[in-house]
DNA sequence: ACAATAAGCCAACGCTGTTGCGTTACGTCA
DNA sequence: TGACGTAACGCAACAGCGTTGGCTTATTGT
């Protein structure tokens, strides 16, 4: 977004909403954006002429209904931008490419050895990074990397886990990253790249969501009111280690009953089904705190069981909500399957450059 | 705020930025107040000149500090607006005044019987709104009204709660009330409406911030990134029927373990240490999966034991945040008492007509 | 008394979306 | 086949936002 002036702010925060609207993938018209962003037909013109001057939009026909003179439609792009996305994990290094709607061109992966110290993971990622670099046409954005454990998004540091000592912590793995590829870096949480990846194929969908992302550990990321929430320290979404179970498991992190100690501890026991009511527990207990209309799974250990987990949530949300109100509440397993990180984090990026801006004034008060 | 033209926003949320700035008490100057809002003094001196002619802002003086001309001081003018605030529970409905800034001006409390009909209902609400009407001076803006369960704030209904049988589920509160007084009604949750006013008294403070309430039931509200979360259904803020112990009391909701069950078997048994545990369990839930960095307590409840309440939530925090970073989170009690929700529901109607707006582009897109 | 300094005002500017009016392209019907 | 009504669209003038550059004002220090 342009920073010159003090109404590029109002245009840019236009000019997202309409690329929005059209990311959805059908072709839009002058009437129904200028409904949606309440604007006039006018103003919806001016935002198209700018938007088609950078290759984002363009116009594909026209459609006819009655008398008068028909419609234009117009479209978005998808390759006219592009950006990269890694998913990194103790072990493996996943990367893809996706263009401007989110859609994967390629994919490259890798394993890496675990616990490798943090000049070697720079220069891995940056060789994923140069692999996929060449692949599809459009403007490349940037990259962005998703990985497991707190991330302080705004300086790009890995903060390290709670309960083991770690080889990455306090790497700012951001600038090392940009001062090899000489490009835009973005790192983020998993959990929380994988949320925006998924709301960024489906604008308004998920505008009040959680993501619940079980991998290693048992991580959530929080969309709430269209805006993914970060927390103070940039760490919201620690939902493993919410107690479920007062009188429960010992957990690492130094109490009982950990959402993730629970959930573990029933993997550990071949208890699929326990662990499938553990995360019906933590989905229903965010469901009722944050009353989110919509829940995405994803990960591994979802992927490996996801018949009994879906099935346990769901029993779980008729019991819990059935006192209520009729409330209904969609659990939807993640499409994008072992994708779901590294796309989210390309999609980051182009939510970074692209998405709508979410406040007005610039910083808060002090 | 005006809507006539389209940068009305720009302007409205240049305007709100200022108020808020002013609204903690300390003489605001052009320099300032630019660097705050990320303009030009130029366009503050415009800003300045809006919010004077509606009377929100006056000039105190003038302020020098070495060679130049003198810096002038603006100051908030708190008695130029009003608002009346209602808090409504079973039992009794509590009013106040307060001015722009969230002072309280005068109070009226009045017992009502349980289980009111609706009618009669609005009849009190009327008669202590037009109790209150008469005091302080200037503009009247609106009747704010807190109380327990689920509402709709945009409808201005309450919805029923969600363990028994009510008479006043699916009541338009708003619209009856509003017939009735010939005034801007809103009605908020109580929680929330409680959340609101503490942080607008102290603007910026509570960005990241949960309030709990401990009355009859265990409520919260969520502040997150500066924004009030009201959820896809008006619904947020359940804390009391999480589940913090799998295999715990049984809940009217349906389920075991919910923290409002727990707390209110361990206040029955007389054991106010096991209540503040369980609210302790619930407080670090919330600042783990949300990572806020403000966490404020009040109801009648709360007050009656803070002692306990307090310690215990504190070496919870400890405890529990000391594995991770050293990140720091502040316990406060509400300064509010018995005005808390009162107060806030006042403040919310404040909110409402200075307050920052979220969204810069209208609606959602669909 | 005079210079140096800092704050604040005025006027012109670029940008936004809006408004009013004219143009274009279609379907319909005589 | 041609006139007419209709709906989408473009052009130009407009009001309002913060910005820019130059000028005025009020204080301190010499």
């Amino acid at each position: 977004m342009r920073t010159t002036g003090p109404l590029d702010r109002v245009a840019g925060a236009h000019d997202a909403a309409v690329l929005a609207v059209a990311r959805r993938g059908e072709p839009v018209a002058r009437t129904g954006l200028a409904e949606a962003l309440q604007v006039t037909p006018q103003a919806i013109s001016k935002i198209l002429t700018r938007l088609i001057a950078r290759g984002l939009i363009a116009e594909i026909g026209s459609f006819s209904s009655g008398p008068g003179k028909p419609t234009t439609l117009y479209r978005i792009v998808p390759e006219s931008r592009r950006a990269i996305g890694l998913h990194l994990t103790r072990t493996r290094l996943h990367g893809v490419v996706a263009d401007l709607t989110g859609q994967i061109l390629e994919r490259h992966s890798t394993e890496i050895t675990p616990e490798q110290p943090v000049p070697a993971l720079i220069a891995s990622l940056a060789r994923t990074a140069r692999e996929l670099s060449g692949h599809g046409p459009g403007e490349l954005l940037g990259v962005g990397v998703g990985m497991p454990g707190p991330v302080d998004v705004d300086e790009g540091v890995h903060l390290g886990s709670s309960s083991r000592t770690d080889a990455w912590r306090g790497a700012s793995i951001r600038d090392l990253l940009l001062d090899e590829l000489r490009m835009p870096v973005l790192v983020d949480h998993d959990s929380r790249a994988a949320l925006i990846g998924e709301s960024w194929s489906q604008p308004g969908l998920l505008d009040n969501a959680v993501l619940v992302l079980a991998e290693e550990g048992l991580g959530a990321a929080l969309r709430l009111d269209g805006t993914i929430v970060r927390g103070a320290h940039s760490r919201a979404g620690e939902a493993g280690h919410t107690v479920v179970n007062l009188s429960g498991e010992p957990c690492p992190c130094g109490r009982r009953g950990c959402a993730q100690a629970e959930y573990l501890a029933a993997q550990r026991d071949g208890d699929p089904q326990r662990a499938a009511e553990v995360l019906a527990t933590v989905v229903l207990n965010l469901v009722r705190l944050l009353d989110v209309d919509r829940v995405v799974l994803g990960g591994r250990s979802v992927y490996a069981h996801h018949q009994v987990t879906m099935d346990a949530i769901r029993e779980a949300l008729d019991q819990g909500l059935h006192a209520g109100a009729p409330v209904h509440v969609e659990v939807l397993l993640s499409t994008r399957g072992v994708d779901l990180i590294a796309a989210g984090a390309a999609c980051e990026v182009l939510e970074h450059e692209y998405g709508l801006p979410s406040a007005l004034v610039g910083p808060s008060p002090r």
